[in-house]
DNA sequence: AAGCAGCCCTAACAAATGTTAATGCCTATC
DNA sequence: GATAGGCATTAACATTTGTTAGGGCTGCTT
């Protein structure tokens, strides 16, 4: 049930089955979401925190005129509010973008294992790190790649996290957003979404169809994106 | 000396004596950066975490074609790399806006710290959630607003941290940033984000001149920002 | 005093991106 | 099988943003 988030977590340094068994022993109900529902509301204080058992998710803040703006995808094995635990009121909500099975953690089991297990500590501290480092990466596309770079970055990156929990077919993954949801992620407008996917498909690097992307270059896909997993911290080592 | 840290982390939670001499047990040498040093190089794996004591520092990624982007700003009381503690290897570097005395955290102490002192541990996992929730703001800001409420974000923003570690005078602060500077925050050419200075001036929200940021009309300023400071977490609760 | 470099600012024009509107294709529903 | 709604796509046009170029100011060096 939880091979997703031991797969998360393993990825960046050996995780034991004493760990395995504190994680599982934080884990209360499970729950289903629908599409478009809200897994976790903005301004509320949750007292558990969301595991994405599978489905995907994001987080995103709405402005007053009516603007989306998509902060995050989260993938199976990510907990999508971790940062709640300690930040305690959501300063933004987390919506499903496909049915999404998840389970909760409580935070006060979680607290036991900041007062108990310290490497396991460490490695949820570290989940919440790398989520940084992929903020600082969207930043970084937002402010200075070309559209079509942004996407092609977005494409690598969203390929290779899904590759750590084996949710990928080949060289293919389901992406089920909408060109106006994928518009919210990138920051554009829902035509101007359409012509930069249109751009990435006419280089030949991917296709696209069916909330199905393919890649059929990954090399030049990269090159466009200038994709460096560095920022993924998918090295095992010692943390 | 680490008077900036603890209103810093202070401001989150009550900081016992005891965990206040915690963090001095763990600082090691001081050092000065001129402006335009680098603190931390990207690529690097550094063995101890940054504290600000003084100055502004900013993370930055450059690009192929030379474009720069900052990804944050670094006020005093910030370690501008804690997350390397766990993350290890350095995806972007750091360098000093202003001079800079800064001090540093060896990562060997900040590890027992962690296998010793769980509340100060999630203190500073907290500050770590804090610099997240700034760059999800700043994605939101990049993504959706308009310029103008982009820059007006960010002195909102600026005002309210610097506040905190009393870096502030009246309704003014130092903002050592030239105008192309401020460009590779906001993701601008340096020609436009003269304009989206001038017409936050225009407005007369806000005065800018020598360096100085003097905010005129603070809830006027707030509302072209739509500025909510939720996410910086100012608020003191256990954590 | 002259010269130089860095920075702010502006103008004129080019390119990227947004807006509005329309079309066609699905699929679900009645 | 008729209809309506959601989505992808395109066109035409408006607005924002970038590029290139240059002027003026300041502080520093020679």
């Amino acid at each position: 049930m939880l091979e997703s988030l031991y797969l998360n977590l393993g990825q960046h340094d050996a995780l034991s089955d004493a760990e395995k068994a504190l994680l599982a022993g934080a884990m209360t109900f499970e729950r289903h979401f629908a599409i478009g529902q809200d897994i976790v509301a903005s301004g509320s204080r949750p007292t558990y925190s969301t595991l994405i058992l599978d489905g995907l998710a994001a987080r995103y803040k709405v402005l007053e005129d009516g603007g989306r703006q998509f902060t995050s995808l989260q993938v199976p094995g990510d907990f999508v509010d971790l940062h709640a635990f300690l930040l305690k009121t959501m300063d933004h909500g987390i919506v499903a973008l496909s049915p999404c099975h998840v389970m909760f953690a409580d935070h006060a089991r979680l607290r036991t294992i900041t007062e108990q297990a310290p490497h396991l500590t460490r490695l949820l501290w570290l989940d919440t790190l790398v989520d940084g480092a992929i903020h600082r990466e969207w930043i970084v596309a937002m402010g200075r790649r070309s559209k079509t770079s942004h996407l092609a970055h977005l494409v690598c990156e969203l390929f290779v996290r899904l590759q750590v929990v084996q949710r990928t077919n080949g060289m293919s993954f389901h992406l089920p957003l909408s060109q106006a949801e994928m518009a919210d992620v990138l920051g554009l407008s829902v035509v101007h979404m359409n012509r930069v996917i249109g751009a990435l498909r006419r280089v030949g690097v991917v296709s696209w169809a069916n909330h199905t992307v393919t890649i059929l270059d990954w090399h030049r896909l990269q090159e466009i994106a200038e994709f460096d997993p560095t920022y993924l911290s998918m090295m095992r080592e010692p943390r």
